[in-house]
DNA sequence: CAATAATTTTAATTCGGATTAAAATAATGC
DNA sequence: GCATTATTTTAATCCGAATTAAAATTATTG
């Protein structure tokens, strides 16, 4: 209830608990992990979860709006840096891979977005949306400067984000592994964008 | 596609289970799937699906079963039918894609691997890890035959294997969108695999 | 048509994990 | 050290979906 005066350490617990749940949920499942599974890699009882949050379904919520987060700054940070669309590509690829494989990590994939509660299901949805959205305009704008070969910029889209969405479904935190990833992917995806002649 | 000649009522209609059943975990993940989801887009009653399968687990086990059907049927079919390795990653992600937009759709997407009960799960597994290594193993020929640039190979299929198991996320059945992906996807994903001078 | 098997339904029951309330412990400010 | 607030635990309860058993319906076969 009281949630005023000591934030920060709340904030902290919260955060480690959303870290928790990510990786719970993308290892097990969302239905293979039951809060104490989650409790128990704090050191907590599962009711304990409940001080931070109101329930299993503000759980995912929050790990979605975590990566929604993640990935917005990502591509943020592309964009401010990045050169042309082709070189924007490629930074976001390696600063959200860098957080997902990294110390922020791991990032829930948001595989159960139909089974938030209507007004959050609506939230995170449109947060996707306009993630891709801005994604797309990147390539768009590459295209436009002559970086990115022509394409069905929906369809790339698609391709990129899925392969991105599905990292974590796999990498389980090897730091070697994780350097490999950050080294790679983002060449490899990008790989088909490069406009003839570069 | 192997069908049998002559398929039992029983059959058929457990056929018809598992493509309702892939489509809403699909779309409503697994948790938010009920029996009674299910049943409904049969016609059914939720306990009808038992005389169809022993419980929950043997549906989403038996769903994934067919996923690793029809990826390997198609991994088969681009390798009888292929010429170089480039060519064969290209007709198989033509043919996953195909049946996964198709008819005999929608293909389960495997997320739910780890609450499957300890022996099917090694099972699926198993048949996952044998398809990424086949795939991996024709890249690597392609390597070998020049048709396909020298890369990271795990990591190169990873990137592909990843950006295909999302696409049941966001297809749901729209023909003009299945036509589309058929004939971007296989370009996109294996763009960046052509070895240089082709 | 009778008889048997196949399929589905009705109507419980079960069961595990989510949730809650109250109590206990730990931290903090004065 | 005392009072207040923050945090966690204990010990239920709750709830809904999975599951089951038996009955009812529908198909099949001789």
């Amino acid at each position: 209830m009281a949630r005023k005066a000591s934030e920060t350490r709340w904030e902290l617990q919260k955060d480690r608990m959303l870290r928790a749940a990510a990786r719970c949920f993308n290892e097990k499942g969302y239905s293979g992990t039951s809060l104490k599974d989650v409790s128990t890699i704090l050191g907590l009882t599962d009711a304990a979860l409940y001080y931070y949050v109101r329930n299993k379904e503000e759980l995912v919520y929050l790990c979605y709006l975590r990566a929604g987060d993640v990935g917005r700054e990502a591509l943020d940070r592309a964009v401010a840096e990045g050169d042309d669309g082709l070189d924007i590509v490629r930074r976001y690829l390696r600063y959200h891979l860098e957080v997902m494989t990294g110390e922020r990590g791991p990032i829930a994939i948001m595989s159960e977005i139909p089974s938030l509660e209507p007004a959050h299901r609506e939230e995170i949805l449109e947060i996707s949306r306009r993630h891709s959205a801005r994604f797309e305009d990147v390539i768009e704008k590459g295209i436009a400067d002559g970086s990115i070969a022509p394409c069905d910029v929906r369809m790339t889209g698609n391709a990129i984000m899925g392969s991105l969405n599905w990292v974590p479904k796999w990498f389980h935190g090897d730091a070697a592994v994780a350097d490999k990833v950050v080294a790679e992917f983002p060449a490899i995806l990008s790989a088909g964008l490069v406009a003839s002649g570069r």
